[in-house]
DNA sequence: CCCGGAACCTGAAGGC
DNA sequence: TGCCTTCAGGTTCCGG
């Protein structure tokens, strides 16, 4: 699933394919795709769009244009593919450019969302702070931590809370933090606010180099896999030995999703 | 404001 | 073999 190191691998492998080239031809096989403004605004604003640059905020990737933005969610199972060499029976929306490269935005579930807004803030505007950010501080996780009746593991869940991370990452910071993903926010010590805000960092980092984690479906443009799944220690694998003590590692459900944890570590 | 649950989606996997 | 249920989880919406 794209988290934020899936996130800026795609932006940071698309960026030499798309910068100071601009839109040919935008076609929508699944029209739903586009949030804003409608399909066919969409369609029409975004031809002949020069890309300037790209950026992201959390999951969000932003593709700056000379007017406007682009703007791409891709949920749970979106993918940004160049030049795919067979048919893609998932492409949503289809961006030719004017040097003929094709960038497919495939999607297998249709949760993924594309919008073209004027302000990023339209669309970006309620996330909590991204979790590379320099404004993101351990002082900053740590009010916002306070008083709060939440699962911590709910609370990294929340994109108003953190932006940027999601269950796998979750999983793997708390677990590096040895913090129970159960534990309130507000319970938690300034130690182990310490703590969780250098795994969360290290964690997302990490998975940057490794190019992200496909655990599922993930893809980089060039349709390649990322490494970062080869280094989880608890994400996705239940009933194994924890790396750290060999207990197995438990699952329980918060909110309709797997957590993963060492009940021994983690407390 | 805060919190938890459902809905949106489709394909894979498991039970019987 | 095939039908049915469950699971996967990022986000938004809604009710308490």
């Amino acid at each position: 699933m794209p988290e934020l190191p899936e996130v800026e691998t795609i932006k940071n492998e698309l960026a030499p394919h798309l910068v100071g080239r601009s839109f040919s031809q935008v076609s929508l096989p699944y029209p739903g795709a586009v949030k804003r403004p409608s399909s066919e605004d969409f369609r029409r604003q975004l031809t002949g769009r020069l890309v300037a640059g790209l950026g992201r905020r959390g999951k969000y990737l932003i593709i700056n244009l000379d007017k406007d933005m682009l703007i791409i969610h891709l949920r749970m199972t979106g993918a940004l593919l160049l030049r795919p060499s067979q048919p893609d029976p998932w492409a949503r929306a289809v961006f030719r450019l004017d040097d003929g490269a094709e960038i497919v935005f495939s999607d297998r579930r249709k949760l993924g969302a594309l919008w073209l807004a004027e302000d990023e803030n339209e669309v970006v505007g309620k996330l909590g702070p991204d979790a590379l950010d320099p404004a993101f501080t351990a002082r900053v996780l740590a009010r916002r931590l306070s008083g709060r009746e939440a699962p911590v593991k709910a609370l990294l869940l929340d994109q108003g809370f953190l932006a940027g991370v999601g269950n796998m990452y979750a999983d793997e910071a708390l677990w590096a933090a040895r913090i129970h993903p159960l534990r309130k926010g507000k319970e938690l010590s300034p130690g182990d606010g310490e703590r969780l805000f250098r795994a969360i960092r290290l964690v997302l980092r990490t998975a940057i180099g490794n190019k992200g984690a496909s655990i599922s479906t993930y893809r980089r443009p060039g349709g390649e896999l990322g490494s970062a799944q080869n280094g989880f220690k608890v994400a996705h694998l239940g009933g194994r030995p924890c790396p750290e003590c060999a207990t197995p590692i438990q699952r329980l459900a918060l909110r309709n999703r797997g957590s993963y944890f060492c009940p021994r570590c983690q407390v």
